[in-house]
RNA sequence: GGCCCCAUCGUCUAGCCUGGUCUAGGACACCGGCCUUUCAAGCCGGCGACACGGGUUCAAAUCCCGUUGGGGCCA
């Protein structure tokens, strides 16, 4: 491999889904190995065996997948290497930079809880550090458990310079002597990322701010190991609308939700790629080959910025507003199939009509399900009227007459377009003395059970009659009702006060 | 608690490195208007920020120091 050919992981562990922040992780990784032309390669941090399991691998995959992220090589699983650690402490103790420690975890707490109190700025340097060969050998011949640890240097420090946070430097004084291998011979972090980073080639580590505390502990690993200590870049977190990171807590932050509740991988491409970067001027709305070609890690804020749902939301609407109805096709139909409204013909010889609906309603849907939901009072008698659609459009006004000469006319309206409906719908209208608003909008709750819609002709339109007329029966059986209810309420209050 | 990082409209951000062109630009959200003798969508407009205090300088959002606030890591 050529000097200059870059290489970059992602490295999450199958502990949980993937989430916003991950994915973001994952996603500037992939664009800088594009972007460079190098390799993106995936590797599984799943050394924690109890909290990993083969569910969580499957849907992080997948997500990555559904968001395009491609890698090409792995997925490397740090389970199966497990040796590789071993060999490289023996490496470590060999030179002299690490040793057992055989002291319990009890005794640890114990000297820190003194330490604590007497001296602040106290860290961790283990007694064990300075036993003869000949004590180590007989703890360990008795089969005390032990660690291993990195003799961390008493004086010094460890600069880092980071592609995104600058010059950061750590005094050596403050750093603990960090555990490399736990008493079950399972490597930390420090040692098994390290481990790995150096066998892989990894030229830049891309990864979450929260890694910027760690990295000087793992810098001095890579010089006990004499390898290349690669490029570091820190992104900055993604924050909660609370101000604090982003995790599980927050709930439908996984990947997946956003999925699920039908977000376009594109839109959310986009959106995660504008949280912490931006190519310098007032552009929103990119391309993948946009973001590959613009991206550099340069231009990566250090400031943790908030997710904000509603601009993802409204994305996303650009994104639904602007793809050809054909590219919609397949999830629509997904999505309609579950709300149990799907036809077959609306993918054969009603295509036309289907493309239709989806074109009627595009761009006022923020997501692929507010779309079907949009769709479905087309195909189904089976929708709810939206409250604040019967709030403002019926509320207390007088339209049963009015629905019903409306439906009575309807029946002779001929031909059935736009021009014709308005007509009609007009007429009737005035022939009662009332508003068109009023009928218009007790129509479109009607038709559509929504506040808001497209032009009502329009939608009438592609409603058909006979649709329209059975929609428009129901929402005269809903206002009778309405009305008996009212009549109901003066009959008892009349009763109450005589 | 110690260490590290950060700080421009409510939110995402441009500008900061290379001080003057900034009465601080864009986007989301919000509000209003136009269109529609229909709600929207669309179009147009409005509200709204350099955290605070000291320096340096002829001049600071931009450089330096401190305070405050936020985040992270180690426990």
């Amino acid at each position: 491999m050529s000097e200059k050919e870059v290489r970059v992981r992602f490295a999450p562990s199958p502990t949980g889904e993937l989430h916003l922040g991950g994915a973001r992780t994952a996603l500037f990784n992939w664009l800088y190995a594009r972007h460079h032309e190098g390799t993106f390669i995936l590797r599984i941090e799943d050394t924690d065996e109890q909290r990993s399991s083969e569910e969580h691998l499957d849907s992080i995959l997948e997500s990555l997948s559904w968001l395009g992220l491609d890698w090409d090589e792995g997925p490397l699983h740090q389970r199966e290497r497990l040796d590789l650690y071993r060999d490289y402490v023996s490496l470590l103790m060999n030179s002299g930079h690490a040793y057992y420690c055989f002291a319990s975890q009890e005794e640890l707490e114990e000297t820190r809880r003194q330490a604590q109190e007497t001296d602040e700025n106290w860290v961790y340097r283990g007694e064990d550090r300075n036993l003869s060969a000949d004590e180590v050998r007989a703890k360990l011949d008795a089969d005390e458990p032990h660690t291993v640890r990195f003799k961390v240097p008493d004086e010094g420090t460890v600069t880092i310079d980071d592609l995104v946070q600058g010059e950061v430097t750590f005094e050596c004084a403050v750093l603990e002597d960090f555990v490399l291998m736990r008493s079950d011979d399972s490597p930390t972090y420090h040692l098994s990322n390290v481990v790995d980073d150096i066998e892989m080639g990894i030229t830049h580590v891309i990864r979450g701010s929260d890694h910027l505390s760690n990295t000087p502990k793992q810098v001095l690993v890579y010089q006990a190991l004499d390898a290349n200590v690669p490029a570091f870049a820190h992104l900055p977190l993604i924050l909660g609308e609370d101000g604090k990171r982003l995790s599980k807590r927050h709930g439908a932050t996984s990947v997946n939700t956003f999925r699920t509740k039908g977000y376009l991988p594109g839109a959310v491409v986009n959106y995660l790629a504008l949280l912490g970067w931006n190519p310098g001027d007032d552009r929103e709305v990119f391309t993948v080959p946009d973001l590959i070609r613009e991206f550099s890690l340069e231009k990566v804020n250090k400031a943790n910025p908030k997710f904000d749902f509603d601009k993802l939301s409204w994305l996303n609407g650009e994104y639904i507003s602007k793809v050809p109805a054909g590219e919609l096709r397949l999830s629509v139909r997904d999505s309609l199939q579950i709300r149990g409204c799907w036809e077959e013909e609306l993918d054969m010889e009603r295509r036309d009509y289907f493309f239709a609906l989806i074109e009627l309603w595009q761009s006022r849907s923020h997501t692929l399900n507010e779309l079907s939901d949009n769709i479905a009072p087309f195909l189904t008698e089976a929708f709810a009227y939206e409250p604040a659609g019967v709030r403002e459009h019926i509320g207390n006004k007088d339209l049963l007459g009015l629905v019903e000469a409306f439906r009575e006319a309807l029946l002779q309206v001929d031909p059935w377009n736009q021009e014709e409906l308005e007509a009609t719908l007009r007429e009737v209208a005035a022939g009662m003395d009332r508003d068109a608003a009023d009928l218009i909008h007790v129509t479109r709750v009607a038709v559509t059970g929504k506040r808001v819609s497209p032009g009502i002709f329009e939608v009438l339109d592609l409603m058909d009659r006979d649709k329209s007329r059975v929609r428009l029966d129901r929402m005269i059986r809903y206002l009778r009702k309405l009305e008996n209810a009212k009549a109901k309420r003066k009959e008892q209050e009349a009763t109450k006060a005589g």
